[in-house]
DNA sequence: CGGCATTTTGACCTCGTTCAACAACTGTGG
DNA sequence: CCACAGTTGTTGAACGAGGTCAAAATGCCG
């Protein structure tokens, strides 16, 4: 076991300045506010593979990544992993316990080598009843996920996987907002059959079908061409 | 089909009044800032069966229950229903779009006659602004929702339905805090298989099985006496 | 190059859905 | 108060989607 303060590297650079700049919750500020902001931000970096916090820990610390990429996943109560979600530069954590301490809930594990900025919950509640504002901006994020989060648990209720993996596939092509219909999957194919509610196994078999289909063309590990979206969506 | 002013019956009484000191994201005010909140909340009746807003509906408004249950469920691409959360008095629904309008992606039905106080979301936000800590209390709420529907989805993709149900008992007498060991049931068996992502058929079939074993007892149509939550929950 | 993780394929088997029939319960009007 | 209809809950039987286990294949990184 490390000592955890060797597992950050603390960054005293002004490099928080790339979080605070570039989150959509404070980029709407002005300069000074920012500044005051940025009085506040820790930056750290985690490299990949590295945990940056496990379920049980304590935590009233408000993570952003500056950038990475950053995997939050759960254990259910047999210990079997599933991914919650792929935090990309410019997401934040949901741990801003802004009164008390909060336990997590989740495992946070760097997928690539990753700069976080933190912000103590103490004081980004300071910051947010001086800035009534932002709070708006983050309601509006948290009910952005939070619808979300219940469409996922209506798919893995009710969708097979087969249409889930559709879904998440055309639904994953949109968001890009690419022109084209190229996919590179944003974690292995291991990860995204946990996010799935699925197995590796049964995830390969179904690509391989819609593959045999001529709905998609594989290319590489993470490489999916979409060849045929109408069909892939009525599986 | 009835006109829809004819499925609400505004109440221009002070009913409102109730709203606002229950719910917990106001409680904590003055007495004079409840009484401003109190001008721009608007209070409805629903009558059992009715339906509040259908998915697709465009809203700008807080809905805060005062008395009855809503349950709030989503159809999936498929046509499936599925019960998403079941608001009980307190509870609100997160359609504070505050800026833009949005759309509905779930339906909202009336269990009982209910009562529910409404607050415009251009108002509420001025509310917000004006009061920046009912912001942190929204805040902590949608987090601890955030938090109970990832563990939600969790759930489903990882636990059998056997142990899906058993956490429910075990989590709702929990919730409960009753000293006893005796559940109501929140809703009809049908829906709670809905909830649970699984059928009538299977969830009568696990608790039958369940009271085979000697760990519940079922009492009417909404009883269930828990006997033995140890060996439930190794299931 | 060699070791390790991911992905794929195959065979099997289980859990849970589906379909169908019936039973119990709730509410409604006569 | 009872008869009837609609809804909800239970039980049985059979099928099938998808999980599990095992092993080979591919790709990745030091």
């Amino acid at each position: 076991m490390e000592e955890k303060s060797c597992l950050y590297h603390v960054g005293e650079e002004n490099s928080h300045k790339g979080c605070v700049s570039l989150v959509p919750i404070f980029n709407h500020l002005e300069d000074n506010q920012l500044n005051e902001i940025m009085k506040v931000v820790q930056s750290i970096s985690v490299k990949k593979g590295e945990i940056l916090y496990h379920a049980g820990d304590t935590s009233n610390t408000m993570h952003i990544i500056n950038r990475g990429q950053i995997k939050v996943y759960r254990l259910s109560e047999m210990g079997k992993e599933q991914v919650v979600r792929i935090l990309n530069p410019g997401d934040f954590t949901k741990e801003l316990a802004l009164f008390k301490e909060t336990i997590h809930e989740t495992y946070a594990e760097a997928m690539f080598d990753t700069e976080i900025c933190l912000i103590n919950g103490v004081e980004l509640q300071n910051i947010l009843l001086k800035y009534p504002t932002i709070s708006l901006e983050i309601l509006t994020e948290f009910s952005r996920r939070l619808d979300a989060a219940e469409k996922q648990t209506t798919r893995l209720a009710t969708e097979k996987v087969e249409a889930r993996i559709a879904l998440y596939l055309a639904e994953f092509l949109d968001s890009e907002g690419k022109d084209g219909k190229t996919i590179n999957l944003p974690m292995s194919k291991k990860d995204l059959a946990s996010y799935l509610g699925t197995t590796p196994e049964t995830l390969s078999r179904r690509l391989s079908d819609f593959e045999a289909a001529g709905y998609i063309k594989q290319k590489g590990q993470r490489g999916i061409v979409i060849l045929n979206l109408d069909e892939l969506l009525l599986v």
